[in-house]
RNA sequence: CGGGGUAUAGUGUAACGGCAACAUGCACGAUUCGGGUUCGUGAGAUUCUGGGUUCAAAUCCCAGUACCCCGACCA
């Protein structure tokens, strides 16, 4: 994509009514807009970064046997009073709204009722378990106290995969499974070095879940964390009969604020109960179908993404997650430079490489420098009449290039270059 | 939902109760071309909304709204 025709810019100026890291840099470098608290729009540059991180989150879930669907955002009042989740005594955070005839509807706030009922339809023989859907989706929570830009939302963007089972153990092979799945998934995002699977609390579901908390200064949760293990608890469930079963002692354990970026669930019969979720074994028997729950919001991952990996500059987005992986920059005004820089650019459209070029003419080197820190795309190719004088051989392009990460470059050919930024299969 | 704070060009900020200013961004012209280059010209504001005090309100007072932070909540 050709940076002079990208409608958004870069901003000098941190916006005054944000604090947040993901939300300076992220509102600076024009990947979101912020409509309200707690209500951003993803500007062309943030989308591509979602959709990066959905892309990863769907190879994920496919492997392990999920099945993708997509599910309304409008959700039926009847279906919420049978699990008694629609009373708002029972749920305090819906959005609701009007029909025309006076009808009440929910904006969509979690995805139990939906699937329970829809695979109630479809579900009636141990031959058609386990199943495991799910969607990606806008989920709409009335927060009293949305924060830290991305971070916690009112409307955010989740993945929720929900789980089918025959019985405790079949559930329990899926559970564990989805375990190393959302491992796969962090660490692809970058952030597998600072996320922790974390013991917590169940809610309203069961008595425990498993969360997977990253952490950083901007968290919101509080976990205990055994470095030998890699176990951490989280403070609501602190305590020594916990701490004895998963054999780690309190003195080992270090505090550190953390973010919650997913969550695992055993539902058991909360759901399958209600809504009269049974299906026939072999033997001719009906039993209730085991259910769990697993979530991710994808905002929130790349709001953390953005907390955990920046420096003053700017952003410093992962390989996996970056909206380009190249970019590249035009320097100068020299014709000849210009058309070369073309001709890179079109050669690396045409071998698959995403690229932004910044082929806008009148910005200084330095302008262009600070936009492509901020942006944070991982590496960056720089053309200016230095480069193409610098290559030894002087036939071909040279090309200095750099990575977001480090300080020094190199100047490479073009063939070096797109043999570097050969897109990974 | 409890507490604290803030609200002025697109953005960031200034302005003693007395002509709303500066920087940046934007437009135009020149200049420069490897870390937000320099100079000139110009456009850009119902000072959040409503009320009050006053000869006079961006400024003081009241109410509302929005936003930020702390806490509570977080399926």
């Amino acid at each position: 994509m050709r940076q002079s025709k990208l409608f958004t810019k870069t901003q000098k100026e941190s916006p005054a009514d944000e604090v947040s890291k993901n939300a300076e840099f992220l509102i600076r470098g024009g990947f979101i807009h912020k409509e309200m608290a707690g209500v951003y729009s993803y500007l062309p540059l943030g989308l591509r970064v979602l959709n990066k991180i959905e892309n990863i989150i769907r190879e994920e879930m496919n492997a392990i046997g999920g099945i993708e669907m997509k599910t309304t955002a409008l959700q039926n009042k009847e279906i919420w009073e049978k699990s008694n989740r629609w009373d708002d005594k029972v749920v305090d955070n819906w959005f609701k709204t009007k029909l025309k005839n006076g009808g009440e509807i929910g904006l969509s706030f979690s995805n139990e009722e939906a699937y329970s009922n829809i695979l109630k339809q479809y579900i009636s023989s141990y031959k058609d378990l386990p199943v495991y859907p799910y969607d990606f989706k806008d989920i709409f929570r009335n927060e009293t106290r949305s924060k830290s830009g991305i971070m916690r939302g009112r409307e955010f963007y989740w993945k929720a995969l929900y789980s089918f089972s025959k019985d405790e153990t079949e559930h329990n092979a899926f559970y564990e499974k989805i375990k190393i799945a959302y491992q796969n998934i962090f660490k692809k995002a970058g952030i597998g070095h600072l996320t922790y699977l974390t013991f917590a609390s169940g809610g309203s579901f069961s008595k425990f879940s498993h969360e997977f908390q990253t952490i950083t200064s901007v968290g919101e949760d509080t976990i205990y964390l055994d470095e030998n293990s890699g176990v951490a608890v989280n403070k609501e469930v602190l305590n020594d009969e916990i701490l004895n079963s998963l054999g780690i002692k309190r003195e080992n354990l270090v505090e550190h604020k953390a973010i919650e970026v997913g969550n695992i669930f055993s539902l058991g019969t909360r759901f399958s109960e209600p809504f009269d979720l049974k299906y026939r074994n072999e033997n001719g028997e009906e039993k209730l179908v085991i259910m769990g729950s697993y979530g991710i919001g994808l905002g929130r991952l790349m709001g953390t993404i953005v907390e955990v990996l920046s420096d003053d500059k700017g952003i410093i987005w992962p390989e996996f997650i970056a909206p380009f992986q190249a970019h590249l920059l035009l320097l100068g005004d020299n014709e000849i430079v210009a058309k070369e820089a073309e001709k890179i650019y079109e050669k690396l459209l045409k071998n698959g490489v995403e690229i932004l070029f910044d082929d806008r003419l009148g910005i200084s080197a330095g302008e262009k420098f600070a936009d492509a820190d901020l942006l944070g795309i991982p590496w960056r190719a720089v053309i200016s009449a230095r480069s193409l004088k610098d290559l030894p051989e002087s036939k071909e392009s040279g090309i200095e290039l750099k990575k977001r990460a480090e300080e020094k470059g190199k100047i490479v050919s073009l063939d070096e270059l797109l043999d570097l930024l050969k897109p990974r299969i």
